[in-house]
DNA sequence: TTGATAAATAAAAACGTTTTTATTTTGGAG
DNA sequence: CTCCAAAATAAAAACGTTTTTATTTATCAA
């Protein structure tokens, strides 16, 4: 049994090939009767066109691509199936790009794989971007703010988020101040900071070097990180931000374990507010980034880029804090 | 500024553009002095090739399409990391499809958009399988029993973790039980349960139906589930085998909530060995299934399908229990 | 030098579609 | 009937590659 293709449908219904690319692309340009003889045929025969035909000729593939380097951690499952949802509603397909490497990732972008791109943290750079740009291929970043005729950023407003938190600290009374920070050069990470320190900094508290901690966004690696720290009888500070939920409870893990009590001795405000944070005990005070609307948002404003409806902007999405048990005044 | 094509490559570079394509795929048959002018060229004219005229005319894509229906769970991003792993150690790329809807599904297979296909959890009936194995479409199952030429299953050993999890709980004496199943029509769900009730039934304390709950794997279902069973003042079985960790822990929530205490009033296990299943208070006792493994063994079977090396199979990955805090002595 | 062979390159065909252009068929008005 | 326009269908071109086949150029033994 060979392969089917449009050729030996059209055979089979005794009539051309375009018009049976007519009669499956429902143009209504056919003679109902034959349209259904056609339509009967190609599911008698089992079609199933050819993708890569298809696309190359038609310049279009109805897909919308999200590039990532991983998908661990709880955040990406929901991104992915808001944006599913969002797809779907619009007739665009989801398909998601695993890729450590910048090049793959361009490959199928510039490629034509996709008709558009939502990147989430591709690692790269200045030369990719540009690329980006010159070919005027609709894009979405969701980690840096950049912005041209085809390209949106859509980031969260990290740096008022750190602020906040800064604030809210404050208000609780506490004097000394620490940090859990991200992965390194994350803009998430390094906005909350500054956010965080300029406020602690003007209200005549500034952040200690020696109380920034490393947390990489991990649970696990900011609980090792804590412990470690902690065998060095050090003094920790009395308030606690953390750059994601995942760190503020893999140092709540570690506080625990060396029978330090949160909120009593440490106050400690995450962000993200993960599922898992309303479950955790003591449940964690943190900051909703909204992100299950960020997906939702990502693929709105790409389908704008695509349908030339929009020239690109830079949107942020601003946070709120969600009062729990993990903080508690000085 | 065209679009740049392997046409304006062969022109600027003043030779045939089947010269171009083989300089490309380094074939080595060209003058190595011509082939370095050429790759010059083709990067200072920022060429990529349209991969959709590339996967037509070679018919392969070099790409391991992954069908889900969701990313939700902390158990896909695990599985697509090490498959990403797997892939790219084999020069592939991996490529995760989102589809409710079988179609879609079908569609990006049959199309051509990849060389082979893991499917998880794909609402997938009969008449699709045989529509891959007439076309002879490498593919992994991850849900189901089935196997043909080109055609591999790779499930968990469920029946026996179900067994043996009925085991370990009548070894700690207990004597009446209780199921928290997963989704409606899911294999595991349903194998661990034969397992587990059959152990059970063999042991003369047959699991009643009234002790079956539902949990559909998720934590939250199972959590609201359990608040309204607790609130009519039932009693509940002494010793609970959840389908899946999240379940065992919305369960215990659920508890806790109500003061029941676990180990000491109900001991619980649960099945995956998710990553918080260790950090839970209590440590849940669980079945490691080796997910992280099954995501790695199904990309190595599939390469070996795709390059004829190995005709289908099924293959069962067996489970091991890991003793921790939430199961005790009746 | 010549001729044969190998090496290097070019030309043409093919992949499976959609789109554009051309042709045939149909249906009325006169 | 005949003719014309509209409707329906068919033919041909195009999409951007790789692969197959053909041609040119270089190499070397006689």
């Amino acid at each position: 049994m060979r392969k089917i293709t449009i050729k030996e449908v059209a055979k089979e219904a005794g009539v051309s090939i375009s018009t049976v690319s007519n009669a499956l692309n429902n143009v209504d340009v056919l003679n109902p009767k034959t349209k259904a003889h056609i339509l009967e045929v190609a599911e008698r025969l089992h079609y199933v066109p050819n993708l890569n035909g298809r696309n190359l000729k038609s310049k279009t593939t109805k897909v919308l691509g999200l590039f990532v380097n991983s998908m661990k951690g709880p955040y990406y499952g929901t991104l992915v199936d808001t944006m599913y949802l969002e797809c779907e509603k619009n007739g665009y397909e989801l398909q998601v790009f695993i890729s450590k490497n910048s090049m793959d990732m361009m490959t199928n972008i510039l490629g034509k794989r996709v008709d558009g791109a939502v990147i989430l943290n591709g690692w790269i750079g200045e030369e990719q971007e540009t690329a980006l740009r010159k070919e005027k291929i609709p894009t979405i970043f969701l980690d840096r703010e950049i912005c041209s005729q085809k390209i949106s950023s859509l980031v969260f407003d990290s740096y008022t988020q750190g602020a906040d938190a800064g604030r809210y600290l404050l208000t609780l009374g506490h004097k000394t101040f620490g940090y859990i920070r991200g992965a390194e050069n994350n803009y998430d990470s390094s906005e909350r900071f500054k956010g965080y320190s300029h406020v602690l900094e003007e209200a005549g508290h500034p952040l200690l070097t020696e109380n920034i901690f490393d947390g990489f966004f991990d649970r696990d690696a900011t609980y090792q990180a804590t412990m470690k720290l902690l065998e060095k009888e050090r003094k920790l500070p009395r308030a606690v931000f953390a750059a994601n939920d995942q760190s503020a409870i893999g140092f709540m893990e570690a506080l625990r374990e060396c029978n330090i009590s949160v909120p009593e001795e440490i106050s400690i405000i995450g962000c993200d507010n993960i599922d898992i944070s309303q479950w955790f005990t003591p449940r964690l005070t943190t900051i909703d980034t909204f992100y299950e609307k960020q997906g939702r948002m990502a693929v709105i404003q790409l389908l704008k880029l695509i349908r030339g409806e929009k020239i690109g902007t830079i949107q942020k999405v601003v946070g709120k804090i969600i009062e729990r048990d993990s903080c508690q005044h000085a």
